[in-house]
DNA sequence: CTGTTAGCGCATTCAC
DNA sequence: GTGAATGCGCTAACAG
């Protein structure tokens, strides 16, 4: 295979007989080169298919036109729909970009950061670990002068903008809706306390019931540890068989939803006429299940594209000292799940 | 911000009262260099921090360390699996993984593959879109002397190594599962037939029908043109309301096989008793649904990390002439949606 | 064992 | 308007 030598400046400079900072100039139109010389120059380059060295480039340059990306699970909708959004952005900005993943470890949040700090990325976009605290391996890059965006799951210890999720006013509008619908008995299966984003939602949660002069019951909510299918099922026969039942249930994300759904049909329940459930993150899978579930949409896409907008702008201006916060507004997807009203003027 | 400068190697030769290229030796411990030099040298950047700078090495040795990834769409349970793996592989051999997507676009995938050639990849990973047909923008990959290896979503025409599933197999014994559970008329809700995956998996079916003496009928195999889970409703409900009904359905995909539970359960049907379902794919919804559902997984994760561990190979070998094909084996995944056997034992 | 030299491809400063 | 010279940081061939 020819692995055929790329033309470069000096090529075309020995060929045309000129010198390699005019070819240079000539090929950026630089005011100061005559306009024949800058179509003699590009039009051999056009024809000879002159492609610059990017390498070259960006080492002279000091930058890569490259950006990275790092989320706790690419296997999630949720992010990779970000991702989705933040490669549609990157590109249209001509820069491509780079994704790796913590897994939710510390360690190997440490370990991809520091593979795209050297020299290999412009900025970053990164939404940290559950075991992410500090963020010293976070500092480093602002320390290079290199941006940093954190988004969804962020700690505020990191002087760095932010995109976020209104998580608080989702999980509201989830609970207002629920009760709008007429369930007065509303249960939430929440996420680990030490996720910010779980007690946002915790907290709209609450608000909403105290705003409508609603009671819970502590007993009432459950704290999911792994974010499972399963543990919504366990929590919901818990929730069901205890002397106080719920008649709703706002479920921290769609999968844990499911789970609570498979256990409701399992003993009987109808769906929404006995219970009522809403999850949150409107995954695919909340759209084929049966009953289809009513969930809160993330607008993931709008996040990654918000974000690298946000990083692209920092890294243009030199800047790494943008502390903007910017929210995304959640929307709430009314599907089967939650419809009492609907079954009830049915009848 | 102090964006403090980085050390360089001049630095340290200029400290420490030695040349440059020296200090560049010790650093990589060359066997001239006296030990003593080494550990002066060594101690100096460690404790000074020295990091090299990639840009410049890069640049120098013509390579980055980074190689691409290209699939139609990353917001899709299995390519999104696919990418953790091949993430996984090329942190661990010390390469970043550089994402794109096309959208099933030719356009949009002839655009990435041009962001990526530019000197920012040193190979590539790609699952074609459904309209690239002669892959002209992936041969200039390999004129550079840059490896191409396919996977999943391939074209024989163009000469790389590919990894792939072994879609007929999978597709038999799915259907062959069917038909020792008891099942005798089963239909198939295909995908596009210019799409080889979909081909492959349809005369894996045909195949196993006519391998165990079964008939089909041409009205029970339905070209699905979106993969939608509507299109799985749909089309169930044409077979259903036939003449001659089938008494199970093999789809394409879980999301079509959703779509046709989603169809049976509104009218009545029982699943697995009336009628049997499997799907493709082992998407996470499928593990969720109820009934859940039977369906092949295809182990994306690992081809996510033998495409990537076979390009890292070619990469290091300079070698861009491999033409090995590697198929990965499904595993059929046996739950409620077609364990008719279970059924009429509980009888 | 170590230093000198040269050069990767490009951008840019300074001459002319 | 254009060319020559310089250097980005690093590696490697060559010389001693």
């Amino acid at each position: 295979m020819s692995e055929k030598r790329k033309l470069t400046l000096k090529d075309i400079g020995r060929e045309l007989g000129i010198s390699v900072s005019t070819v240079s100039r000539a090929l950026k139109e630089h005011p100061d080169i005559a306009q024949e010389t800058i179509k003699l120059v590009k039009d051999y380059a056009e024809t000879h298919n002159y492609v610059p060295n990017l390498l070259a480039v960006n080492f002279r340059k000091n930058r890569t036109f490259n950006i990275g990306l790092i989320v706790p699970e690419l296997v999630h909708h949720f992010f990779s729909t970000v991702i989705s959004g933040a490669i549609f952005e990157a590109n249209r900005q001509g820069y491509n970009l780079m994704v790796s993943q913590s897994n939710d470890i510390l360690k190997d949040e440490i370990l991809a950061c520091k593979a795209m700090l050297n020299s290999s990325v412009d900025g970053l976009l990164i939404s940290i670990s559950n075991e992410t605290d500090d963020g010293a391996h976070l500092l480093e890059f602002l320390n290079e002068g290199k941006p940093v965006v954190q988004f969804d799951k962020i700690t505020d210890k990191l002087p760095t903008p932010k995109v976020i999720v209104d998580d608080f006013d989702g999980a509201y509008s989830a609970v207002k809706h629920l009760i709008d619908e007429g369930y007065t008995k509303i249960a939430h299966l929440r996420g680990r306390k030490e996720v910010k984003n779980s007690s946002e939602r915790c907290d709209g949660y609450l608000k909403a019931i105290q705003d409508h002069n609603l009671k819970t019951d502590p007993s009432w909510v459950k704290d999911c540890l792994k974010i499972t299918d399963q543990e919504g099922y366990d929590f919901t026969k818990e929730l069901m068989e205890s002397e106080n039942p719920p008649n709703a249930i706002f479920c921290i994300t769609d999968l844990v939803a499911l789970g609570a759904l498979r256990y409701l049909k399992e003993f009987g329940y109808e769906i929404p006429k006995d219970v009522g459930i809403i999850g949150f993150s409107n995954w695919m899978l909340s759209r084929v299940s049966t009953p289809q579930l009513s969930t809160v949409e993330q607008h993931g896409f709008q996040i990654g594209m918000d974000a690298t907008s946000l990083l692209l702008e920092m890294i243009k201006n030199n800047d790494v000292e943008n502390l903007k916060t910017v929210e995304i507004k959640t929307e709430l997807v009314i599907r089967e799940s939650s419809e009492l009203s609907k079954v009830k003027q049915a009848k």
